[in-house]
DNA sequence: ATACCTGCAAATGTTTTGCGACTAA
DNA sequence: TTAGTCGCAAAACATTTGCAGGTAT
């Protein structure tokens, strides 16, 4: 999988903000790119950690907050209070199936409970602007 | 609306598990099961401090978590990172849809949308143990 | 040369915890 | 009397910010 097109975009991005590009936020955003996960920012700290010492957290935190903004990734907040990062660009929008055992993430898409959402808030007189589904429990592996 | 099955419960439950009642678990297991809204740590402390202007955060803290214990109380935690409490006793299960504008709280409730998450689950191998669905949008009065 | 960036440490905001004094049982 | 409880201040935790020095354009 290649991320070659992300790459450009964040150019493009930091081009049109009048930005910089800087080794660290090009480091970063490939660890993030390459890895196919739902990284929190200790994770990514590790992970950067290994490749450039000297990296700092408030780095990490202000480059994912940039590949927010630029659409390339998405701040997910779960019930654990520790925000995790997953890839956007590209990816359908999507909801998650939550392992609170070993914390893995499964997306899932329902057309369907998005359907009901807006015919819910349309009872309700609201123009829905975001949503959020989290199912949490047990997965396969964890339940034995 | 009363309150006394509610507080009867609470009593059970410090009964049972050999705490001790007190003044201040009182005071704020009442301002808290008055109050139909959705309240934050804060609001309930500011609250309580009107009748009690001794009390201290800590206290509101720990008692939230024995009403939750005690399954009078559920934690809500919705994106701007601070928990709210609601009322559990006697509420169905429901979920929220919430204006971003002024913070409204609306309980919904979908039969649809529950079943067609434990069909997601089922699909995966998960045993649900609980989801969350937070609709966040712009309500009638706020759409202006 | 002029912004912008970085790492660090300090600050933030929310929630939790340790502690000595206090109080219900 | 002996747990449990309280308020306070300090700690914890994830995240953000100010700053002085460094770097891209």
């Amino acid at each position: 999988m290649s991320i070659e097109k992300e790459q450009e975009i964040f150019a493009d991005f930091i081009r049109s903000k009048k930005l910089k590009r800087s080794e660290q936020r090009q480091l970063i955003m490939e660890v993030f790119l390459k890895t196919e996960k739902h990284l929190t920012a200790e994770e990514l700290y590790d992970m950067v950690k290994k490749k450039n010492p000297s990296i700092g957290y408030a780095t990490i935190y202000r480059t994912m907050k940039l590949l927010t903004e630029a659409e390339l990734c998405r701040e997910l907040l779960v019930d654990d209070g520790v925000t995790r990062y997953e890839h956007l660009y590209d990816h359908k929008h999507h909801d998650h199936l939550i392992c609170t055992e070993c914390k893995t993430f499964i997306e899932i898409e329902s057309p369907e409970i998005e359907a009901l959402q807006e015919k819910i808030a349309k009872k309700n007189g609201f123009l829905l602007t975001k949503h959020r589904l989290d199912l949490y429990g047990l997965c396969r592996n964890c339940r034995s």
